[in-house]
DNA sequence: CGGCTCCCCTGTAAGC
DNA sequence: TGCTTACAGGGGAGCC
């Protein structure tokens, strides 16, 4: 289930191998990748539009925010001063995986798009699932930077240099959804998915079902704090590989997975205080939290 | 408009 | 044993 940390490794990886190459060739293998999370069927001129639009690109330095990736490009004899600015745009979803191989090498059957780098290399995008997405989008102004008009309603990361802690902690304490689902949403905070908002929120020891309104700002503070570390500390391992469906562009896993406190632990005893982790629903996601560390919230008289 | 539910999709595993 | 059903979840559409 690749979250920042996921595609923060993801994009470390594409850095070192696909920036200044040039795309020389398009292959869509299952158009549905193309469509959006909630509209599937793509019509049949979107597959050569989308081969037309990156064909001879030249690839730069992949950027992020939260789980959203894209690489900027030029466009072949353009002047990137006057074109506008414009990017191969990609999402994982649930199962995506980006993988650089040589162009010899056998094609994995979860494969749905690849982009031929250069004579031997090539770029593939695996989605088991197909919750992913890879596409085209023009670039637009975000205070210094530029980012997809597609992505342009995404909170700024924990992990960003620009991220206003203060101001989100802010943001968040206006709503009276469950506190998990407001960490959840990426017009808040990005890059938060449910592994590290269950872990978030173990650490701070605050219960998911916590109303924010009805919080003091300094625990909504330390759940966001909580949030960055744990993402930084699963970014030094590499990430979580839960089941196999997230690895690097090389292949390999990450190590985050002995690290987890509560996310997939439900039966099993609490590292901190012995109790037993609960599994409970919040906001149709598969909610792991351990009673005793984070207790319910004191039911308000009306 | 905030907040909620549903749905896209496939592989795995439980149930009958 | 073999089929059917339930479940997992990121994010957007649509509803109240």
């Amino acid at each position: 289930m690749p979250e920042l940390p996921e595609v923060e490794s993801v994009r470390r990886g594409l850095q070192d191998r696909v920036t200044g190459a040039r795309v020389s060739g398009v292959r869509v293998l299952d158009p549905r990748i193309l469509g959006s999370t909630s509209q599937r069927r793509v019509p049949p001129e979107a597959v050569g539009a989308f081969a037309a639009a990156v064909a001879g690109v030249g690839l730069r330095a992949p950027e992020r925010r939260g789980k959203f990736l894209w690489v900027p490009f030029v466009r072949p004899g353009e002047d990137p001063q006057s074109a506008p600015p414009a990017a191969l745009t990609l999402h994982l979803g649930m199962s995506g995986q980006l993988r650089v191989h040589a162009a010899h090498d056998p094609v994995h059957r979860h494969t749905r798009a690849v982009l031929a780098l250069g004579q031997d290399r090539e770029l593939r995008f695996l989605d088991q699932r197909i919750f992913g997405h890879i596409g085209v989008d023009v670039l637009v102004p975000d205070g210094p930077d530029a980012v997809p008009r597609s992505t342009s309603h995404i909170a700024r990361d924990p992990l960003d240099a620009r991220w206003n802690a203060e101001a989100t902690a802010r943001v968040v304490q206006r709503s009276r959804a469950a506190l998990k689902s407001v960490l959840m949403n990426q017009s808040v905070v990005s890059g938060v998915g449910n592994i590290y908002a269950d872990e978030a929120l173990h650490r701070a020891g605050v219960h998911p079902l916590a109303v924010p309104a009805r919080m003091r700002i300094s625990r909504i503070r330390r759940v966001l704090d909580e949030s960055r570390s744990v993402m930084l500390a699963a970014l030094a391992q590499g990430g979580t590989s839960f089941d196999a469906l997230y690895v690097h562009v090389n292949g390999d896993s990450g190590y985050f997975e002995r690290s987890l406190r509560v996310y997939g632990r439900d039966g099993r005893p609490c590292a901190t205080c012995g109790g037993v982790i609960r599994r409970i629903v919040v906001g149709a996601r598969g909610t792991h939290l351990c009673p005793r560390c984070q207790p319910a919230q004191r039911p308000r008289r009306s």
